[in-house]
Formats: C-alpha cells, structure tokens, sequence
DNA sequence: TTCAAATACTTGTATAATGCAAATAATGAA
DNA sequence: TTCATTATTTGCATTATACAAGTATTTGAA
C-alpha cells in the first residue's frame, strides 16, 4: 500500500519533470526556475520582488539575480513603485508575455494527453481534488511559508 | 477560472516547499535532491546508479557525486554488482533507512495536517484521484523521461 | 580468440544557482 | 533630526549542474 507521501511525491516528481522539458521558447531556453518565475509575475498583480521571492520560497538575494537575468533575457520588467521607493514591482515583457502564455499552452496540452488516459468522470474529480487540496493547503500552517526549525 | 497547469503549479510548488523544510535528521540536513535520492533507493529493490539518475532525470555526472557526498554522510552505500562489475548497486545503510523514514512520517504528519482541513470523503477522493493521475502519466509519452528536444 | 563498439560509472572543468553577511537606499516613528 | 526598519543589491564562498573526456568492464561480430 502506497503512502500518502509517496503518492505525491511521485506526482510531483513527474510534473517537475514536464516543467523541466518545457519548454524552448522563441530561442529562449526557459528553466524551471524562471517558468516558475514568470507564471508568478504574470499571476500577481504588481508584485514586488520580495513578494515574489516569498512565494517561491526562494532566498531574496538570489531571486534578486534571477531577476536581473530575467531582464536581461527581456521577459520581466522592473518599475519603481512611486509610492515607496524602495520597493520595485515586476511585470511581464511583451516578449516575457508571449513566453509565459506559451509555457501555459505546453504544459496544458502534456496535462490534455495525459488526462486522455481517464475518463471526462475521472478528469473532473482529478481537478476538483487538485482545487481541494490547495485549498486544505492555504489553510494550514505547514503549507506553505518557509518553516522555522 | 484557473486552468490545469495552474492548479497543478500551485499544489507542485507548495509540496515542494513542504519538502524544502523537511527535514533536519539527526544533525543530517537534507536537501530535497537528497530526499528524493533517499526515497527512490528505499522504493527500488538494488537500484543501479544509472536506474536512479533515469528516474530522477537528472544528468548521471551530477548523480554520480551526489552519490558520493551521500555515501560521505554514511546514508548509503555502493555495493559492486558481482554479475556486471561495471555496476554498482546502491542501498540505504541503517542510518540513512532511519533518515528516510523519518522524512517519510514527518512528510506524512504535514499531509494529515493538510487533510485535516477537508471530510474523510474528500480525502478519499483526493487520494484516489492523484493515484488516477499517478497510472495516467506512467502512460503517457511525455511523462515522464526527458523529452528530446 | 580478439578486438572494436557499447555500457556503467567517474573525473576535469566551466558555468550557474544558492544563501549568508554586509552594503545601499528609502521610509517612518520618536 | 536620528535611529530602527524595510526593500533591494552586491561580495563572497559553497554547492549543483552538465558537457566532455577518462577508466573499467562487457558484449558481440569477425
């Protein structure tokens, strides 16, 4: 009998492997890190760097490089919020849109073929569990900031 | 509405960064690469060090010294393959079975904290729906070896 | 049998990612 | 004003990564 741990960390473990091969976009290779990256951006409204480094759960100081690389790949833009001067918020590109939209299409459409596998029935409890479970997960304390110890 | 991809990246990221906080072993301090190593050569029965760097996608140089920091932590070992003597297979030493399990219950304690937010019913279905998911990708083409290109 | 090709793994080397500590810049409260 | 706080960046050391080349072993065809 399979674990719950094992269950996901499988799933997970093959979903992370989809990310990693998605995707070469207009010449850009795009790591997973930087997908991940991108959807956030694209995702939030405004958000500042801290805010997305947050999120991820990355060190500030290295999403901080990420996102110079970023803009240096002229997917993300960085904009001095005027309100407070410290703080920088990040946008897409035109070109970070593109890319963002088209990782979004690649890794829909490895989700569609291996939903192709089930049923419609099975499909539609798949994605309400999936919604039930990050659901369950905003609530929790373990899930999912940075735990202290 | 979100999509697929979205609900997936979210839940994805959020048992990653259960992992990432889990876990601190006896002085040992794991990184999820390690954990993942730990928990396929506990799952494999003798794995070889190339059957594991496959199902982890990662490059097998990378694995290879992966292999030896572990083995310098004393949570592995590498026995020769007295059949093939290219071969090596790889094992948990008691210490790193502890180790594991460990990781395995503290994994597991999240999720049930995770679950306790939900009815038994819908913990069923979640449950059986990522084992859906689970017998779908083992399926499909893209999931989940590296793809070429 | 012999030897070239294939296979399993390791090492050399270069690049990139990571995160702590410290620096810089801006804000806000006393 | 002054000093603690906050947002971000830079210095630096460590680690992860993967390509190319190396070693050791096996395989299979001549």
């Amino acid at each position: 009998m399979e674990s719950t741990r094992e269950l996901f960390q499988i799933m997970t473990r093959r979903f992370g492997l989809l990310n990693k091969n998605c995707c070469t976009v207009g010449g850009n290779d795009i790591t997973p890190v930087q997908s991940h990256i991108l959807f956030e951006v694209d995702r939030q409204h405004n958000p500042s760097i801290q805010q997305i480094a947050e999120t991820l759960g990355t060190d500030i100081t290295t999403f901080s490089r990420q996102v110079q690389s970023l803009i240096k790949m002229n997917l993300i833009k960085k904009t001095p919020d005027p309100a407070d001067r410290r703080v920088s918020t990040l946008s897409l590109t035109v070109e970070g849109k593109y890319v963002a939209t088209t990782i979004d299409q690649q890794m829909n459409a490895y989700l569609d073929e291996i939903f192709s596998f089930m049923t419609e029935f099975e499909k539609e409890t798949v994605l309400r569990s999936i919604k039930l479970m990050n659901e369950a997960m905003a609530k929790s304390d373990n899930c999912c900031r940075p735990i202290i110890g």
